[in-house]
DNA sequence: GTCTATAGAAAGATAGAC
DNA sequence: GTCTATCTTTCTATAGAC
């Protein structure tokens, strides 16, 4: 057996990460097979022994990037929870984020993408937006008393920041809507500084 | 001269007013030349008599859509402005605007596509959005003390729910979102009924 | 499992008749 | 200005060697 187990799941884990880098920024149909296996130091013969079609890498790229957010991962010690959470939040609505992030966010990068392709990517999508939700609505619990709704609610106002200001030119009216933005999600937590 | 100069702008309006409603629902790449121009009752061929090629009519597109909102219009003279308003809000944070309106908004339904488009298109995306915000801005003035920043990120949130809600399922998921939107919004804008 | 080669389809853009 | 016909490129997906 000259290509073991672990092997193949190695590769599969590579083209995963590859697509999620080049889905999130360019979408679904500027994004080729060719692009997504040349970045991962493969070539497009080899695609089809993991992935049975470009629509199921796209969904399975969208629902393994949960594990990439901050939300899922362990804050450090020293910092106490509100502001670790502020400090998230800003680094969301940062012109960093929507210019340069090395791992952006696809609910943002992706929102109106994904309401094109077929229904498991959608449902992908669907699943991390709400994952994202729960997370934050549990931590914001701990010290705040906004309710789960008004949370959703700012959410869709931070992932729709981000997505419209990459559409502007970089400069004043970029930094001017996202710092719009942030104030008014710390101030609708009730987590201002 | 077999074809009138009105003739030609006649022919050019129907086939901006076609790829206004194909590109809005569908995006940039899913949208073909051949279906915009059958949609306007021509073929192919006569396309590069009015634009110079694809991504010239996008931006056009989304350029003339500023006239069709709702804001642009004068409001019916038996309601008063802050009902009026409030109506419109809650009109376009609602499932049918999600769904099936006739005219949808760009600004929410083409937001990550157009940050993959060539610069007019994005220039014209963000000339739109600059123009509503003015207008917003301007009637919210009459009747509540919310400011300028904070109808900004009302925007980015009404555009991101609507961005959102699109990529879920019909049903309690989308219209839990909605709603959150719609009260978040109004709340904020202080004109809760 | 990964490679090279290629089939097959779609769509942007152009040519030339009317 | 609008039509039909076509060139050309791009890319998904498959075939077959190793």
């Amino acid at each position: 057996m000259p290509y073991s187990k672990s092997h193949k799941q190695q590769t599969r884990q590579r083209m995963l990460m590859s697509a999620v880098k080049l889905f999130t920024r360019r979408g679904f149909d500027n994004t080729s097979i060719d692009e997504v296996m040349a970045d991962a130091d493969l070539t497009r013969g080899a695609f089809y022994a993991h992935f049975k079609s470009k629509q199921e890498l796209y969904a399975e790229a969208i629902a393994s990037t949960l594990v990439f957010s901050p939300l899922t991962r362990p804050r450090e010690a020293d910092v106490d929870e509100k502001t670790w959470l502020v400090g998230l939040i800003n680094a969301y609505l940062h012109r960093k984020h929507v210019a340069d992030a090395e791992m952006p966010c696809p609910l943002a990068f992706l929102a109106t993408d994904v309401a094109l392709q077929d229904p498991a990517s959608r449902q992908a999508y669907a699943g991390v937006f709400k994952k994202m939700n729960k997370m934050f609505q549990a931590y914001i619990r701990k010290f705040s008393s906004a309710d789960n709704e008004t949370v959703m609610a700012v959410t869709a106002m931070m992932i729709g920041g981000v997505a419209i200001a990459r559409t502007l030119d970089e400069g004043a009216g970029r930094n001017q809507l996202l710092k719009s933005c942030r104030q008014q999600a710390l101030a609708l937590l009730g987590v201002q500084e």
